[in-house]
DNA sequence: GATCTATGTAGAT
DNA sequence: TCTACCTAGATCG
């Protein structure tokens, strides 16, 4: 479930529990097995998220740089943990919990200057304290592409996914395919701000909720969304259903190859 | 059991 | 714009 919330959330997970200690570090599918050797046993020194990207620096060995895709996931166990079930890539097991490693779409060792050239490539990420949004405010207002492409850029802005993509634009009630320099910098600038807040949210409640209380479907007797990815959105997987503020139905189409959510009455 | 889908990205065409 | 790739759970029949 990989937005950059989740990558954070994670960094901060095996900080806490690996951080500063020895580890074992095996692959118990094989795929990763010559780089966990030469990890196994060494102090994992930093685990650190840019966004949907996840760092894990050992002493003096490097970086292992893991990217989820779509289908990636951690498992995490309290020890003793159970015996490795399907395609584990990489396990880690610390002093007192451990952690499986599954479908990633990297799982990588790299020096540190491998690192930065990841890095360096990704737009300002509104997770993190150091983020300046000013090159991501300028690509947007500067940029004929649709909004809703631009959000997705990693280049453009790092982190954010399909939900966060379809949720701040019907928070803005900004239409996907309005083209960037048409958004202007005010609103712009409106939906970083946004995202800084739903993204932190997202980190701490491990969830995605975009909805306003105001909005819930308790209060507007509105129709729930029916997902499975667990929280509480406006548009996001609810094509076909009734929009949560206006009742018009909800419109989905693809664009880039990814499917694009938003209300077509709220959003224009 | 087969098929579909998914919060992603790189590389080919 | 397309395809490939990594995996598991939901859905279909």
């Amino acid at each position: 479930m990989p937005e950059g919330h989740t990558l954070h959330r994670l960094a901060r997970l095996h900080q806490a529990r690996y951080a500063g200690h020895p580890v074992a570090v095996s692959s118990p599918q094989g795929r990763f097995a010559a780089e966990a050797a030469l990890l196994d046993g060494t102090v994992l020194t930093a685990a650190e998220a840019y966004g949907k990207h996840l760092f894990h620096r050992y002493d003096g060995q490097g970086v292992v740089h893991i990217h989820l895709g779509l289908y990636g996931a951690f498992t995490e166990f309290e020890r003793p943990e159970p015996d490795p079930i399907g395609q584990v890539r990489m396990r880690i097991v610390g002093p007192t919990h451990a952690t499986d490693l599954r479908g990633p779409n990297r799982c990588e060792l790299l020096t540190d200057d491998e690192v930065e050239e990841i890095t360096d490539r990704l737009g300002p990420d509104p997770l993190r304290a150091d983020a300046d949004p000013e090159p991501a405010l300028r690509r947007i207002t500067s940029s004929s592409s649709p909004i809703a492409a631009l959000l997705m850029d990693q280049k453009v802005l790092a982190g954010v996914g399909n939900v966060y993509r379809a949720e701040v634009l019907f928070r803005h009630n900004i239409n996907p395919m309005l083209p960037g320099k048409s958004v202007g910098r005010e609103r712009a600038e409106q939906l970083w701000r946004d995202l800084v807040e739903l993204m932190a949210d997202g980190v701490e409640r491990g969830r995605i909720d975009t909805v306003r209380p105001e909005h819930s479907p308790e209060v507007t007797g509105r129709a729930p969304r029916q997902d499975r990815h667990g929280g509480e959105v406006y548009v996001y997987r609810r094509v076909g259903n009734p929009c949560l503020l206006c009742g018009t139905t909800v419109a989905m189409r693809t664009l880039q190859g990814r499917k694009l959510y938003w209300c077509p009455q709220c959003q224009y």
